[in-house]
DNA sequence: CCTACCGATCGGTAGG
DNA sequence: CCTACCGATCGGTAGG
């Protein structure tokens, strides 16, 4: 609906993955856009919306994705791989708006901080306990499902920097291709 | 020797890991360090120098890690896990420092950040060359090397961000850990 | 969406 | 290592 404030929250992104929430000015991202940074408080109240709105975005995205994986009738490890691709799949959807999530959310202030990392939590148990699942059922290596949790998610969420649009792989084949990858790491 | 200078940097690392370099005023590092911001020039010439030696410095690290691996003989794959129980030694050791090289780097100017991706570039290329052996010998998966380069480092430096020093294992063992888990998901 | 601004803060210097 | 500053830039507002 609101193009104008999509295309500033989109450009936005991009400067902040290349730049840093910090390091981008108003001045900047209104250049960006042509036009001027006073011009930018017509459709935001402030800075921090901004990153606020495309990080709580984000978080929806994945929560989406893992609850629909939660209520498939799967094996733990069938599930898992899943979830592996349901996120990679949000990720590479939005390279920089992925990047911000991952990368700028120390930004936000104090209530805005609080509020995401306890969505940010919340997901990570809904992993832990798909790992869990695995490691009851003999799937998975008794290792702290905890740390196999993050070891998942970070790696995942490293590929941000690197996944290349333009090379030979499309993402859903370097999502595949990265859950092999972990799930044959993890697996008994 | 220097030893303000070193403290200086020190205190620099753990604000740059927490609030990242741009939204760490000199100021805020004077402050923590107990002087005043002014003070600061009589052991840095500038913000970013402190930013350039602690990047540099890391660099440093990672490669006497890896060149020490890349002169033992030994199979392809164990000189693979031991790159990257090194690396993870390097990333542990000084988690703040680490954290700065991992993600602070984007922050250098035009010269630093040529030179610095360049070695970034040059130490990757060590790794797909050790990946490229295994893959030949058989005992690594057929998969583009870049990749597999790539997926290995990006998931050691996410740890980074989540092994806990107070958690328990040692750095060595999680070290270990981790480069099961990543060396089981890629060999053959 | 623009012009014209504001107070605050930034990295850094002069001089002691 | 400090006091006293400087020009530049910051996020943001008033008023049209």
């Amino acid at each position: 609906m609101n193009s104008r404030r999509h295309q500033i929250e989109e450009k936005a992104s991009v400067l902040f993955m290349e730049r840093g929430y910090a390091a981008t000015s108003m001045r900047d991202l209104a250049t960006a856009l042509n036009i001027e940074a006073a011009s930018l408080y017509s459709h935001i109240k402030a800075k921090e919306e901004i990153l606020q709105d495309i990080c709580f975005r984000l978080a929806e995205e994945f929560f989406i994705s893992i609850n629909e994986v939660l209520q498939q009738e799967e094996t733990p490890l069938v599930k898992l791989k899943m979830a592996i691709t349901g996120h990679v799949k949000v990720v590479l959807k939005d390279i920089s708006s992925s990047a911000v999530f991952i990368n700028e959310w120390k930004h936000l202030s104090e209530t805005n901080l609080k509020k995401f990392l306890q969505l940010r939590m919340e997901y990570e148990k809904k992993f832990i306990l798909l790992i869990k699942e695995g490691v009851k059922g003999g799937a998975i290596k008794n290792i702290d499902e905890k740390f196999l949790a993050q070891y998942i998610l970070s790696s995942i969420n490293g590929s941000n920097s690197w996944y290349n649009p333009l090379g030979k792989m499309t993402s859903e084949e370097f999502g595949n291709q990265l859950a092999d990858l972990l799930i044959q790491g993890i697996r008994k």
